[in-house]
DNA sequence: TTGACATGCAAGTGTCCGCTTACCTATCGT
DNA sequence: ACGATAGGTAAGCGGACACTTGCATGTCAA
């Protein structure tokens, strides 16, 4: 779960997907694709956007809702909320 | 550097190293080996654990003082402090 | 219905990463 | 000085991962 979270933020690629829903939400994968691509320089395939939503999907960090031949991607910061909390509060134990 | 922070937390053991720093700080090497083979049961060898201290102090996590054949690290979780703001706050442009 | 569009699935590839193994350096006690 | 202790360096291996390539599925407009 945690395990999850730390890897899918492991990847800059995905972390700029995460800025991208951010500033917009709703986007679908060619509307990712086309911002990643112009906005921040990035020459990266569908298929490889497609398998990094999967894995912020994975983490809880993305949810999708399908619309017709749509599928609308949203950003969920829930589970980034008190991500560190587990070392920059007086120590608690936490399972990695 | 931010991804130097994200990569250093991927890592499970590395989380569970912070957690250590966290409860007791100023260890040394051997005795973060110590207690990660007693205390979380994992089977790791002295350079394993060399190796994460550096890939952690190179993310600024931890901060290392040497004192004539000891080297006592630190927990420093500044770093973390505002890790997640980047999305948690209302969008603002930050560097992958 | 047919073609264009939006997405999904899966195998293959190259690279990075965590770990081991083996050896080396430095500091302290006796 | 010598051995023991604490730590550092570097090469090599196996697995995970990001990405590509190729094909399949599903939806909509004309």
């Amino acid at each position: 779960m945690a395990d999850e979270l730390f890897k899918a933020l492991a990847d800059a690629t995905r972390r700029t997907i995460l800025d991208e829903l951010a500033e917009r939400s709703g986007q679908t994968l060619f509307e990712i694709c086309t911002r990643l691509s112009q906005k921040h320089g990035l020459a990266i395939s569908r298929q490889a956007v497609s398998q990094h939503l999967a894995v912020l999907e994975a983490a809880g960090l993305v949810v999708s809702r399908r619309e017709g031949r749509y599928k609308f991607h949203d950003l969920d910061a829930a589970p980034l909320e008190h991500l560190a909390e587990r070392w920059t509060r007086p120590h608690r134990e936490d399972t990695a």
